[in-house]
DNA sequence: TTGTACGCGTTATCAC
DNA sequence: GTGATAACGCGTACAA
C-alpha cells in the first residue's frame, strides 16, 4: 500500500506538502499549483489511499458513526440506519452497525467497542426498557463517554443524557386513536409492545388518554412484542376472544402487518370486519395500503448523522420533523 | 482517555508488559501473576480502553468487516447483514454497513472507503448487474485489493474474483417451479427481477428450464424490480391481463409480498384464484404463511464473517448450506 | 511557499 | 520475566 511518504518521494516534495495537498483539513493552504499537480499525479499513479487508522490515531477521532439498533430486520430501524448511512457517507463517514436485541448488556458491550474505535458519534435508535438490569451501567458508561467528548444521540426515549432527536410517541398514538374514534369506532384494542419499553409504553398512554377523554373504555394492551409474529398472535387472541373489537391500533407497522396476515389467513375482511392501523410508515404499510402514522424515520437518521459529521460551534440539537397521518384502506368508518 | 502508558506507570511496569497483559496476542506470554494483577487493577481503575486506531496502524489491519449491501431495507440483505454482525461481534470485529443501491459506482466508492479503513474483509451481499457501466472498474479495484491481501467475499454471483459463498439460484427457482407444476399448475408466471441482475436472471433460467422440460410454456418474466412495489405492480399487470395465471413465482419474498398485497386489495383469493410463491424465506414469508424457497441467508452472513475473522492457514472457502422448500398456504393444488 | 521533527497508542524485536 | 526502542502513517507546530 502506497503511503504518503511514497507519494512525497515520487513527487520530490516533503510529506507535509503531500499531506497538505491530499488530505489538508485546511483546503487552501498555500501550495503552488505546480507542486499541487505533481503531488496529485504521484498519488494517482501510486494508487495512494490515506490510512484511516493513522488519521484517527493522529486526530484522536475517526470518521466513524456507530449505530446501535434493536433489530436491523425491523424496517423501523432499517429506515433509520439507512438515513444515517446516507448522510454519513455524504460526509465521508462510515457507519458501524451494532445489533443489540434490546438487551442493555449487549448495548453496553457494543457501545464500548464503538468507543474503542474512536467513533465520532454513537446513535441509539431504539428506546430502552425501564428498570431492566444493566440499564444503569449503560447509563454510567454513556455519561462517561459523553464527558470525554463522544457525541451520543438517541433517536428514541432514553434514560441517559444524550442529544435527543425523538418524536412524541404518546401524541402519535393519541392522534391515531382520535382518527379511529372519528370513524365511529368505539371498541378499539391496542396490540403489541413490551412491558417497560418506553416508546411503546408512551404510545399506550396516548391511546388510553384519547379513549378516556372521549368516554370510551380502553382495552388492556396486548404487550406481546414488536414483531410481525407478535401482531399475528395478538390478533389471534382478539379473534378468539369474546368480542372482536371495531378497530385494532398496533404499536408499530410490523405488528400491524402481522395482524393483517392473521385476519387474512382466517378469512376476516379488513376494514369491513375490523379496522387495523399501525405506527411507523414503513414500506410494508404502503404496500398493504395501511392506515398508519408516518414517522420521519429516515430523517431522524439523517439528522443524527449530520449532527455528528458537522462539528458546529454551537451544538444545538436538531428537532425531529413532524409525523403525519397516512390514511389507507385498512380502516373505514363504521356505520 | 487513559493510554497503555498511563496504565504502565500506574502499575510501575513498562508499556510492553502492560501490553502483554492486556492485549497480548500471545495469551500466555510469561508474566508473573502479581504483575499481571497489578496491571489489571491499574487498567480497571483508569478505565483503560485500547485504541483500535493505534492497533490497526501497528498491525496494518483493523478488526473491521465491511458489508456492501444493495438495500438494507430489503429483509433479504438485512438477514445476511445480521448474520455477519452476529459472528463478527463474537470475534471482536465490528461491522461497517454500506448501502450501494445496486449502483456499481457507489459500490466502488464504498469499497474504497472500506479499504481506507483497513477492513480485514469486505462482503458483497448482492449480485451485480451484468454489463452495467462501472462494473468493470469495480472488478479492477476488487482484484487489486485482493492482491494486497483484502479478503473479499461474495454472497451472490459476482463477475470478479472473490471467495464465493452462494446458493444455486437457478436450482431454487427450478425446484420451486417443479413444485408448482406438481400441484397441477400449468400456466405459471414469473414476477420480479432486474434485467442483467445475475441472481435474478439465474432464477428466471431455472424457472424456464423447469417449464420447458415439462412441456409447459414459460411466460415472459416481468422484470420490474425487486421490491414490494414491483410485486404489487407486476401482479396488477397480470390481473389486468387477458388470462390470470394459475400461479405466480416471484423472484424474491418482497415481490411475493407485494403480489399478495395486490391480490388482497382487489379481492382475489389466494390460493383459490391464484397461487403465489416467493424465494428467500424471510420473516414476511413466514408471517403470511407463504410458500417459498428458504435460503440460508443468515448463515451465509455468518460463514462470511467467520471466514474473515479466523485467519486459517488453509484458506478453504466455506460452502453454502442447502436451501429448503417451505410449503405454505399461498399455494394449493389445482383440481 | 515548503521542509523538519515530533507525537498519536500500540505491538514486535531484541536485549537484559 | 521484563524493559527499551523502533516502527506503523499521518497531521501539525515550528522553522526556514
Amino acid at each position: 500500500m502506497a503511503t504518503l511518504r511514497d507519494v512525497a518521494e515520487q513527487a520530490s516534495v516533503s510529506v507535509s506538502t503531500a499531506s497538505r495537498v491530499l488530505n489538508g483539513s485546511k483546503p487552501n493552504h498555500p501550495v503552488s499549483s505546480d507542486v499541487r499537480a505533481a503531488v496529485r499525479a504521484a498519488a494517482e499513479s501510486l494508487g495512494y489511499m490515506p490510512s484511516a487508522a493513522a488519521q484517527a490515531l493522529q486526530q484522536q477521532r475517526s470518521k466513524i458513526i456507530g449505530v446501535i439498533v434493536s433489530d436491523i430486520l425491523d424496517p423501523y430501524f432499517a429506515e433509520m440506519t439507512r438515513g444515517i448511512e446516507i448522510e454519513a457517507s455524504r460526509h465521508g463517514f462510515v457507519t458501524v452497525l451494532a445489533n443489540a436485541n434490546r438487551d442493555p448488556e449487549q448495548e453496553c458491550a457494543k457501545f464500548r467497542v464503538l468507543r474503542e474505535h474512536q467513533a465520532s458519534g454513537i446513535v441509539f435508535c431504539g428506546s430502552d426498557i425501564d428498570g431492566a438490569p444493566g440499564t444503569a451501567r449503560l447509563a454510567r458508561e454513556v455519561t462517561a463517554a459523553a464527558r470525554q467528548g463522544t457525541n451520543v444521540i438517541a433517536l428514541a426515549p432514553r434514560g441517559f443524557d444524550a442529544t435527543k432527536i425523538v418524536v412524541d410517541n404518546a401524541t402519535t398514538a393519541y392522534d391515531l386513536t382520535h382518527y379511529l374514534l372519528s370513524l365511529g369506532h368505539r371498541d378499539i384494542a391496542f396490540a403489541g409492545g413490551i412491558p417497560g419499553l418506553t416508546a411503546a409504553e408512551q404510545r399506550i398512554v396516548g391511546y388510553k388518554r384519547a379513549m378516556i377523554e372521549t368516554g370510551s373504555t380502553p382495552r388492556q394492551a396486548i404487550e406481546n412484542g414488536m414483531s410481525q409474529e407478535s401482531g399475528h398472535d395478538a390478533m389471534a387472541q382478539l379473534v378468539a376472544g369474546p368480542q372482536l373489537p371495531d378497530a385494532v391500533l398496533c404499536t408499530n407497522d410490523e405488528v400491524a402487518l402481522g395482524a393483517l396476515a392473521h385476519l387474512w389467513r382466517c378469512g376476516l375482511r379488513v376494514p369491513d370486519d375490523v379496522s387495523v392501523a399501525g405506527i411507523g410508515g414503513t414500506r410494508g404499510a404502503t404496500t398493504f395500503d395501511m392506515t398508519t402514522m408516518t414517522l420521519p424515520l429516515m430523517d431522524l437518521g439523517r439528522l443524527a448523522a449530520r449532527h455528528i459529521a458537522v462539528t458546529k460551534t454551537e451544538n444545538i440539537a436538531p428537532i425531529a420533523p413532524p409525523c403525519t397521518l397516512r390514511v389507507g384502506t385498512t380502516t373505514a368508518s363504521r356505520g
